[in-house]
DNA sequence: CTCAAGATTGTACTTGGGTACAGTTTTTTT
DNA sequence: AAAAAAACTGTACCCAAGTACAATCTTGAG
């Protein structure tokens, strides 16, 4: 089973919330008790331009409590700043306040099975942006990257992001030695001297 | 109703595709004829390395074809880029192309549903790319330097630019002990284990 | 002036990263 | 089938980096 509950300034909440589902909770604070839900929650936070805070607060709240929570945020004037924010936080959801039943009812069959849910603009945006660094990027590094053998180059991007010898031996798989191997290779191979001159050349500036 | 279809260089297709979808059609190639279809279309696409360029004409193709069509890369090694790039060709679902049934059908329903799918981490590295783009990137870096005395903003940034100790102490005229000295001191201001993460803060992509 | 923060340097120590010199097993290429 | 490249692991060693526990000198705010 699944539960939502609606956290909103108005302690009715509204119409149209109601009508999609009859059995959810209302209310105008997050009740913080911690318990042992056997249900998932679902959880619909009504934003309102001056409640940056808030959200951030509450979002957090929430996972602390229970970290499967799951989190929707209905925006009464949505914006794209405003979703990212919400969804680097953790929301799971991000549309408008006054969106119709359907559409409610649409996005908890997409969230309740795994998905996310955002405006076709907004996804469209983010995946332009960062694709077009994604696509920067790998025509950097992508030329250093076809230097290395397919091991080499996990063990590269892992290095470059500063995990030491032993976190990447974990990840792998594989020991700490063999790390090694790999790097004494790897900087051969690309005529660096060290992992910090790797991260450099493997996190340019586009 | 809904159909879906399932293109992929392997004629019978996969196992689990057939068990989650029965009535799944499966061929090797994208059908460029133009119909008046009533049903929605849901086409799923198998990648391969090597088919980059297939995989562009194809979801081109099909958008011509149908606008109303969904797309699904289903990729034999998923990857990062791979996933933007299909993704801002238009495709609204990415998984690997050996996802058990279950996950099969909760992509289909999400899809179906108007969401979106893609892998957690995908989805957080989209999110943490854009909102970082959102926030000014150099002025996070100014607020590091911030945090800096003077003398201390110069050894951090020839650290990040790669020197060693030595060469940091010729440049800036004092012993490697001085620079020592700064470097533990940033260290401990900018909540940084060594400079390898002091070069990855302050070399962030803007 | 005083006091705190910055800048500088010393000695001694620990440690993770990297190399030297191996060897075995698996995969790929010819 | 043979050769080559890639992947993996071991022991031992060196060293730059970083820390602990100092001290001296300069400088700026109150």
């Amino acid at each position: 089973m699944q539960q939502d509950i609606f956290i909103s300034p108005l302690a009715d909440g509204l119409m149209s919330w109601k009508i999609a589902f009859p059995k959810a909770k209302i209310s105008t604070l997050f009740d913080g008790k911690k318990s042992k839900q056997t249900v998932a929650l679902l959880y619909w936070l009504h934003m309102n331009e001056d409640r940056q805070q808030w959200l951030a607060n509450t979002i957090t709240q929430i996972k602390q409590q229970c970290t499967n929570a799951k989190i929707v945020v209905l925006a009464n004037a949505p914006n794209e700043a405003e979703a990212l924010h919400a969804m680097s936080l953790g929301a799971v959801g991000y549309l408008h306040a006054y969106s119709p039943e359907k559409t409610l009812i649409e996005v908890k069959t997409v969230i309740s099975h795994g998905g996310v849910w955002m405006g076709q603009d907004l996804l469209k945006r983010l995946i332009e942006v960062s694709s077009s660094l994604v696509g920067n990027q790998s025509e950097q590094i992508q030329q250093h990257l076809s230097l290395l053998s397919k091991r080499e180059k996990q063990v590269a991007l892992e290095a470059a992001k500063g995990l030491s010898n032993k976190e990447i031996a974990r990840i792998l798989k594989i020991t700490e030695r063999t790390v090694k191997a790999h790097l004494t290779s790897i900087f051969e191979r690309l005529k660096v001297k060290d992992r910090l001159h790797l991260a450099l050349i493997l996190n340019q500036k586009p």
